[in-house]
DNA sequence: ATTTGCATGTCGACT
DNA sequence: AGTCGACGTGCAAAT
């Protein structure tokens, strides 16, 4: 039923093949975490990246998994799927059926209206969101705090830090602006913060009063 | 081959059993982002929760996706499923094969080593592990700019805000932390910061240096 | 190898 | 419904 490839010593045989497999089986993982999962029926899935996912009969989020690297291995009735410190034993103890996913494409999807088109837009229309002269335009600004979406100097050397969100903006937004717009003043720099995204929760935009920040509503379909 | 259960007035047949499908397919998807899949092999997992998944042959991630609650349709060729504004469309070309996935299992994973389980521990341990005299320990501890893991306040008055990670602390962890100190510090409170965690990155501690934070190296297996 | 931040994040908890 | 933060987050890009 399982393609194997290799055997060693012990009675372990890799398991290379891609498949998905719906079984009656328990689960153990140890790692980072720890983590069992009583006996039932599972859909558990191989990529031959070394990827593995067993997934209930709810919720998107696998219950375990292992991300591509990990190596499998069947020993009897169990699988095991290795990677670095982690590990997953499968115990199966009855197998409904059990198929082969050949020729399985590995092609991305190509997406639109991400956080990054949001970014090029404000950088290449500034001068209609914000009421500066721009001399300096940089996207993904390093700084030893981290990365700005958007930095621009302007006429009088002030410092305009943005940070972007393609959603609503939160609370964490409001702290990572803070902490890149620190960074300019420590360095002696005049800054200010802007917020911009096409929503902001309650309290973020409190926040954003209460500390000298500035909220820009912007949107992606501009 | 696939079972109907409601047909509507314009074609549209309702998709509820769970099932695995392996098909020759294209997907489109609208609503937060707008994707493309160009043709290929994938793996169609649909669950009675009306979560969705398209998988490629790589990586842990899907393709595609479409969380609980998503109603699916079949039309001719095209599966559809919908939820709130998002819109994924499956064109299937070709069935390699389709499985009902009965009787599956939705129980939850027993997990320990949680952030919870350290933070327990830090806020039951606290005396040995900072030299105060605790009068107060709160745990998640809520303010108008969130919610803190372990706050508490000593003899003399003095609130001692603890951020808690379960695996290696970074950048934000101390965004996180001067976010919560800095609202003690605007209701006249005297306040000092502490990230707890096993690791923290070379940034991070330097962060915490520079800004008066105090980072305590913590692990799971005290 | 380490670090950082996005994500259609998802998910659970709490207001 | 809205908000917040954890997650074994996964994942890519940059250093």
């Amino acid at each position: 039923m399982f393609v194997y490839t290799i055997m060693n010593q012990l009675g372990m045989i890799r398991v290379e093949q891609s498949f998905a497999l719906y079984a009656y089986c328990s689960v153990h993982y140890d790692g980072r975490a720890k983590s069992t999962l009583i006996p039932g029926n599972y859909l558990i899935v191989h990529k031959n990246d070394g990827t593995l996912r067993i997934d209930g009969g709810s919720l998107c989020t696998p219950l375990n998994y292992q991300p591509p690297g990990a190596i499998m291995q069947k020993k009897n009735d169990k699988l095991i799927s290795t990677r670095k410190d982690e590990t997953i034993t499968i115990k199966i103890e009855k197998i409904y059926y059990h198929q082969e996913l050949k020729d399985w494409s590995s092609n991305k999807i190509d997406i639109t209206k991400t956080e990054d088109e949001l970014r090029n837009y404000i950088a290449t229309h500034i001068d209609k969101i914000l009421s500066i002269k721009s001399v300096e335009v940089y996207k993904e600004f390093r700084t030893p705090v981290g990365s700005i979406d958007i930095l621009i100097i302007d006429e009088h050397d002030i410092y305009h830090v943005i940070e972007v969100k393609r959603g609503k903006a939160s609370l964490s937004a409001c702290s990572q602006l803070e902490r890149y717009y620190n960074y300019f003043v420590s360095i002696m720099k005049n800054a200010k913060g802007y917020i911009a995204s096409p929503e902001i929760s309650k309290n973020a935009l409190k926040y954003t009063e209460n500390n000298s920040q500035i909220y820009l509503q912007v949107n992606h379909s501009i």
